[in-house]
DNA sequence: GAGATGACCATTG
DNA sequence: GCAATGGCCATCT
């Protein structure tokens, strides 16, 4: 069947929503994003499927980091830049190049 | 079709 | 705290 719902548009979609439901302050990291999409072990994909998100997009991709609190840019891309002062601006607190996650991590 | 790459994660030393 | 390793899946060459 063609019908598979774990299409990569699905996928997507998934992904979507859940970036889409984070609230303001808070930031995920892609491992729980993929989790709450239903997609276990899957953060690579988050990561490939944010890469495509056009600029217009009204995703909050900024509230999300890796596993370790840390920005998965390089430090001198702009998208870091961008990136830290949207969290920043959230109240977000950055502690030399890496946020506290117990304490913004979004938790249901 | 195979190999390399990527906005990752958890574990181990 | 940092570096290396193996694993997950999609995309590009």
């Amino acid at each position: 069947m063609t019908t598979l719902e774990s299409s990569k548009e699905h996928k997507q979609k998934l992904i979507w929503q859940v970036i889409q439901a984070i609230p303001y302050g808070k930031v995920t990291t892609y491992g729980q994003v993929a989790k709450l999409a239903g997609l276990p072990g899957l953060a690579r994909f988050v990561g490939a499927t944010l890469k495509q998100l056009p600029d217009g997009s009204k995703l909050p991709w900024h509230r999300i980091v890796n596993a370790q609190g840390r920005i998965s840019f390089p430090e001198l891309s702009e998208r870091y830049t961008v990136q830290l002062e949207l969290l920043t601006s959230e109240g977000i607190i950055f502690n030399n190049g890496r946020i506290n996650l117990k304490q913004h991590i979004w938790c249901l």
